[in-house]
DNA sequence: CCAAAACAGGACGGTATTGGTCCTGTTTTG
DNA sequence: CAAAACAGGACCAATACCGTCCTGTTTTGG
């Protein structure tokens, strides 16, 4: 269904809410209350960011997550790569040079390397402060960026 | 992992092959061997392809496959909704208005959109025609620019 | 100094989707 | 009328994902 797993869902409705507050410190039980996610996943999820350097911890009984760097800083892209693996629509990453069957012949595999920096790109290209404006600004435009040059 | 099925991929290796020989028409066979996909997920492929309108098909012993339309006027989108249902990354369609637990609070909601767009331009913007290029056309730059520029 | 609250880091099982095969038609060529 | 190829499903095995739980470790506050 090319969709996204319920893990970096989640995980961007969990930092937007985050930014939409930014500066503040939330602790897990919270935002599980207030994003009416699981407790488990919520933790699950925020501990998979921490790692990734997209948040910042403390811990203790008045511990919390914060953001590690300004929403501006923090893509869709950042996202779902910490949550979900590198983004790469194909398996045609050529990592093992016999893991496909092709090799020779392909012809596609250049092209490959196309579709996936285009969606990286537009990924890239969608802030966390984006999402927290409430809706069509002209920022859109920007976010589809590739696009836009292409068929001007 | 956030990357497409291998149906989807498949189908492009297919609808590539196809493309770079236009004109000619291939049975499904044909195609398995050239491109060293198992024969039977080639033909289930090409059904769901046809199906789409995005294929034409010829029965008989000397019947096979072709392009519905030119190279330029398939896109990696219409080939990926074809053989992957519509691209929506989240799950977060709004045609059943009750599957959402958040509802009412969500406010990420319009945004959403916003991602599912970004990603569907981009796939909107590539075509066969494009894929069966060699290498380095314009799109190519803009990727690797704006990457960079966030990252710093 | 100890108890409670919160983060850290895994292990674990059920479920759904996918990848892939196969079978039974129907159409066309020669 | 036989063979080759498309049409349209049903079907199973393997995988990945969703979600939970368990056992630490750190910090606050009485």
């Amino acid at each position: 269904m090319l969709r996204m797993t319920k893990q970096a869902d989640y995980g961007i409705v969990l930092m937007t809410h985050l930014a939409a507050r930014a500066g503040r410190q939330f602790s897990a039980p919270e935002l599980a209350a207030e994003t009416r996610i699981p407790l488990p996943m919520v933790s699950k999820i925020l501990k998979l960011l921490v790692r990734e350097d997209l948040l910042v911890s403390h811990r203790g009984v008045k511990g919390g997550y914060a953001l590690a760097r300004a929403p501006r800083q923090i893509t869709v892209a950042d996202l779902i790569s910490a949550l979900d693996g590198p983004i790469a629509f194909t398996e045609c990453i050529e990592d093992t040079p016999g893991s496909c069957s092709q090799e020779g012949i392909c012809g596609v595999r250049d092209n490959w390397q196309r579709i996936n920096q285009a969606v990286r790109h537009a990924l890239e290209g969608i802030t966390l402060a984006d999402l927290t404006q409430p809706l069509a600004s002209p920022l859109v435009q920007l976010g589809s960026g590739r696009g836009a040059e292409l068929r001007a």
